[in-house]
RNA sequence: GGCUCCAUGGCCGAGAAGUUAGGCACGGGUCUGCAAAACCCUCUACAGCGGUGCGAGUCCGCUUGGAGCCU
């Protein structure tokens, strides 16, 4: 079985450094799992790692989409696939490293993703109706959904739903079930610290241009698609984005935009942790841990060689 | 020294006698084709003391703290 690890955690916790060290050292690449890196021209932003920084370790799944395009889990899963599988006969080991955790875990879990496909038009006319309306329909099309209360309550997953239940078709499943052997290496740390590190890491950010790259990022997408789409393609890229937008336009000040920026960080580090939390086969190190390395390195050692 | 106004949970903010406003933040959670998204749950406060009411953030008095005006 083709091992796989996976390096795991919340942003700015030191993921992607740790990454390339292990990589040195085990002849491996990585395969980003960031729903946002896999953007061009969204860099600073995304927390993108940079050539340098890479040290000649091969990287996959950055910068493969323009950023007026879509992307979603089951491409992702598609395409990781196809990067492992290719992989095979190179001896080499795939260091899995993001954190996404629908990602990861469509890759590690092997997610049997129904056959039936983004219907962009039927979004389109479902965005217009309010939740009730969306939950009417549903519950026409397909009496006994399966969705929690949460997700009653959300219009992104009703829209979903329908899209399958309309689609009439028995949902077939597209179970090419993958042989992988995966090792999880979690990075955490206190609250306090996530909380440092992310201001640390916004500060960094804003020095470095993140501000002229999402001006630039507008104009990328105006070039392309009509100002509301523009618009909604803006916000997916995340709340700092969005902050730094707001900013552009004068709406906020300066300070107001940076505070907003690290608390929108650390909202999303928070709902990273929450995701992780219930993923109980993570072997979970101390991100500050002088020996980390050493002995996330040893761990690995141990595994491949239980492997084989 | 005199007069006037204000004082609500971490923050913003409604409420002028009779359920718990609400928003944001914090904390917890959901998650199988937008996931840095979207959604769910949770936090019961009225500056202090006394009084009048069956009943007081809501009325009265005093105290404390803040804002303004006057000599």
């Amino acid at each position: 079985m083709q091992p796989i690890i996976t390096i795991l955690g919340p942003t700015a916790i030191g993921k992607s450094r740790l990454a390339i060290e292990l990589a040195k050292r085990f002849d491996g690449i990585i395969i980003s799992a960031d729903s946002r890196q896999i953007y061009k021209n969204f860099d600073i932003g995304s927390g993108k790692i940079t050539s340098y920084e890479m040290q000649e370790i091969q990287h996959y799944m950055l910068d493969i989409r323009e950023l007026w395009q879509d992307y979603n889990v089951a491409e992702f899963q598609k395409d990781v696939r196809q990067i492992i599988k290719e992989l095979k006969d190179k001896k080499t080991l795939p260091f899995l490293v993001g954190g996404t955790g629908l990602y990861i875990e469509s890759i590690l879990y092997n997610y049997n993703l129904p056959t039936i496909a983004v219907n962009s038009s039927l979004r389109t006319e479902l965005s217009k109706l309010n939740k009730v309306e969306l939950q009417n329909k549903l519950l026409e099309l397909s009496p006994e959904h399966n969705l929690n209360h949460s997700d009653w309550n959300n219009p992104v997953r009703l829209i979903r739903a329908i899209e399958i239940a309309q689609a009439k078709t028995i949902p077939l499943i597209s179970n090419q079930a993958n042989s992988y052997k995966p090792l999880l290496i979690g990075l955490t740390t206190s609250l306090e610290n996530i909380k440092k590190n992310i201001t640390t890491r916004v500060d960094a950010r804003l020095e470095q241009g993140a501000i002229a790259e999402v001006e630039n990022i507008k104009k990328i997408l105006a070039n392309k698609l009509s100002p509301d789409l523009t618009f909604q393609k803006l916000a997916q890229f995340g709340l700092g984005t969005m902050i730094i937008n707001q900013y552009l336009e004068g709406k906020i000040n300066y300070e107001g935009m940076r505070q907003q920026y690290i608390q929108s960080e650390y909202k999303y580090a928070r709902r990273q942790l929450t995701w992780f939390r219930r993923m109980n086969d993570i072997n979970w190190f101390e991100a500050d841990d002088k020996n980390l390395i050493a002995k996330t390195n040893l761990l690995i050692a141990d595994f491949l060689r239980l492997k084989s």
